[in-house]
DNA sequence: TTTCTTTTGGGGAGTACACCCCATCCGTGC
DNA sequence: GCACGGATGGGGTGTACTCCCCAAAAGAAA
């Protein structure tokens, strides 16, 4: 079964690169093209493509919002977005229109491919760099790395120290990673723990995270 | 670069025929070899790669225990799950232990060449029909994706242990916390750090604040 | 020079922890 | 009924940790 593809993009140049590339598919057939969120919009409900290439760049409205009204009218209409734009707010909002794929255009021809064949049958193909972005709302565990700014009292060794403590490193572990003996660790993680007032591994554990000394 | 690659999966077979497959990649190099979770541990430690190739069937664990392993004592080790499974449980399971791509093993070369690509260089590689679980996750819960189970095998009371135990807590504060006795909460933590393979509270605060159980 | 800080290291006391053993009670499932 | 897992506890062993005492060398600051 061949897929029938309309191509949506305001620049013709653009579209016809893509006609040349995928016309060389057997199973693809490209049975329309739009140049505006309007266009795109009356030439799905025309032509009843399998899938739909969305740029998001459009003089009228939006791709998002193309891709909306096209999800609304006709659910069974696949969209991939292929853009320029690779930032995590077009991602998640092209995501909720109901986007089955998201190509940025810099990706290797046979990845748009792969992306159009997968929302053809229904699943979903992300492009690594926007993947990160749903496994990490998906984790939903926000640790953007804090700036090292040293301005806890902690001498240049004590830092260091602090460092291999945080990571979960027994004492002794850290005297052979430092070359220095076991009670010289203790007596800098003494020193440490007096002058943060923290009383436990537990608690410099934290404290690193806290400050952006070592990720979670 | 090249990336350093540590293969993990049961079977001498699929292992060379990975070899096979990769030695072709310039930029690719197989550094090491495991057969079991417990040996991806160590060899993880001993070779440190950059990307470890994960099957999920191992004889002693899951890779997924071995993944979290992994990942907890060397964050930056990037993991991609290469296995048989294409069901959601298994690979949302991945995703919360730390992997940085899923793959199917009936995957296309290619697609495995770009998944470990992607993974070295801080993105997530994610096979079309294992994304749409997680785009169809990110519709569903819009914002509060993943955590809402214990997915990684604690009871409702370890769970609660472990809270405490991560905020720093000592045994006799948790035991006089849930009014039971410092032997149970004892018992408790054993049985987490059993499960999560962790062996110190050190690690059991990276644990909690990774999994945003806690807060730094 | 003298003082202070940093880094290095040892001894020892008391506590907490990590990891074994054992057992009982209770609810769910077969 | 019986098995099984979860929650509850006790005992013990060895190690690691937390916190005190002490000191000395090197370098910076007074």
């Amino acid at each position: 079964m061949t897929i029938r593809l309309l191509l949506v993009d305001d620049h013709a140049v653009v579209r016809s690169g893509l006609k040349m590339l995928l016309s060389g598919q057997k199973d693809m057939e490209i049975v329309g093209e739009a140049a505006s969120a309007a266009e795109a919009l009356s030439e799905t409900e025309r032509v009843q493509p399998t899938v739909v290439l969305m740029d998001i760049g459009l003089p009228d409205q939006t791709g998002i919002e193309a891709t909306r009204a096209i999800k609304i009218k006709f659910p069974d209409v696949k969209i991939v977005a292929l853009t320029i734009h690779e930032d995590e707010e077009y991602f998640f909002q092209m995501l909720n229109a109901g986007a089955s794929g998201y190509v940025p255009k810099r990706a290797a021809p046979e990845e748009l491919i792969t992306a159009i064949k997968a929302a053809a049958i229904g699943e979903v193909y992300l492009y690594p760099s926007l993947a990160k972005f749903l496994v990490r709302d998906f984790l939903s565990t926000e640790q953007p790395a804090g700036e090292k700014v040293n301005l806890d009292g902690l001498t240049e060794r004590e830092h260091e120290v602090l460092t291999h403590l945080a990571e979960g490193a027994s004492n002794v572990e850290i005297a052979s990673s430092l070359v220095i003996s076991p009670k010289t660790v203790e007596r800098h993680r003494e020193n440490i723990m007096r002058k943060l007032n923290l009383h436990s591994r537990s608690d410099l554990v934290r404290y690193a995270i806290r400050k952006g000394i070592i990720k979670a």
